[in-house]
DNA sequence: GTCTATAAAGTGATAGAC
DNA sequence: GTCTATCACTTTATAGAC
């Protein structure tokens, strides 16, 4: 019933097969590491044909990336300004969605954040500023900590931590399976574990004065 | 009193100078991205000096890469492994030297993931394996989380989230400063609070059944 | 639309003079 | 040790045949 859309790539055609290969090692290797050669031979096509339907390898990148950027951040809009939602459901909602997300497609946010640090003026042009602050979800945050008189922290603070929680082990996934020793199977098990524990921790550490 | 070394720029050898501004380039814009043009300009010298010094472009990133590994962790173990200090002894001094470490060199977290997952085998001759699990931190906090009766959660949660409490806000850190709109001096202030506030909410997670 | 061949530019590395 | 000049190779991009 979630699969929506089957994974055919016979069907695809050739400008699908190179946005998907794109996506794959772009998010993977970053856009300086991958190479046209790469996405073509991963798209199973010709090389001429990248340029035929994509003009250059940073217009392919720009598309690529504007995709993921929006498919990343458009829950969280939508989730943070809910009206109907309490504070904890938010919390819920939010872990509950992006571990899932992040399940899928678990290189995003190195990609991303990588990405964002060599051009951070980019990221301007792509999404507005203030997001977390205008949101409905941080006034509730301002409201819920107003009324257990914890004013000296700030509640950006929880917003980080809740991110963090969720969005960390997938950055630090290839430490974590070596120093901790746990292969992908027991690494999925402590992320859906996670997605039951982040908004309860969440809970304890709002009440910490 | 800190204050061991000066940072003198004109008295550094060539040797030394391509050294420091390959660290540099390399960790904020990765192996890839980063010409060998770029360091010997970085660091005021001729392109043919840096492979006389250091033969070629990969050999010169294997040094920095081992000497920011070894920085990065060689902390850890000795903080981990410490007979001396109790559960919540070593949360605090861990928080308090990572926080002031990632603080002087903020790119240093990225740059180490994002170069582990392209190459992660590269990591395994680097550093051991098991550390987590082998340390005296680990078993600690297996006797506290015994003690309080919580024994669904594993502890290596815990590891997790002290880790990704402290180092997530700098890995982030471009998307924070812009959907939150606060500029470096703000940032660094959040950076000090989380300081002081990370152990308290370790504490209260491990509260949390 | 898709291919081969090749141009054009970029990049790591070295030879050889000083 | 340091420089200039240049090689060797890679990589992006395109021209032109099919």
């Amino acid at each position: 019933m979630a699969k929506a859309k089957k994974k055919e790539t016979l069907d695809l055609t050739t400008e699908e097969k190179i946005r998907k290969a794109a996506l794959k090692l772009f998010t993977k290797k970053g856009f300086a590491a991958t190479r046209t050669r790469d996405i073509s031979e991963e798209a199973g096509i010709n090389l001429a044909l990248l340029n035929y339907y994509y003009r250059s390898k940073e217009k392919l990148f720009e598309l690529v990336m504007t995709e993921v950027l929006q498919n990343f951040f458009k829950g969280i809009t939508g989730i943070f300004n809910d009206q109907e939602t309490s504070l904890h459901q938010k919390i819920e909602i939010f872990v509950t969605r992006y571990t899932e997300l992040l399940t899928q497609q678990p290189d995003l946010p190195l990609f991303i954040f990588h990405e964002l640090r060599i051009n951070p003026e980019k990221l301007g042009s792509k999404m507005g500023v203030n997001e977390v602050f205008k949101s409905y979800f941080f006034k509730q945050l301002q409201v819920e900590m107003d009324k257990k008189r914890i004013t000296a922290v700030h509640p950006l603070h929880y917003v980080i931590n809740m991110i963090a929680m969720c969005v960390f082990p997938f950055i630090a996934a290839p430490l974590l399976k070596h120093l901790a020793n746990i292969d992908t199977k027991n690494f999925n098990i402590l992320i859906a574990e996670r997605k039951e524990l982040v908004p309860r921790w969440m809970q304890a550490i709002m009440q910490t004065k």
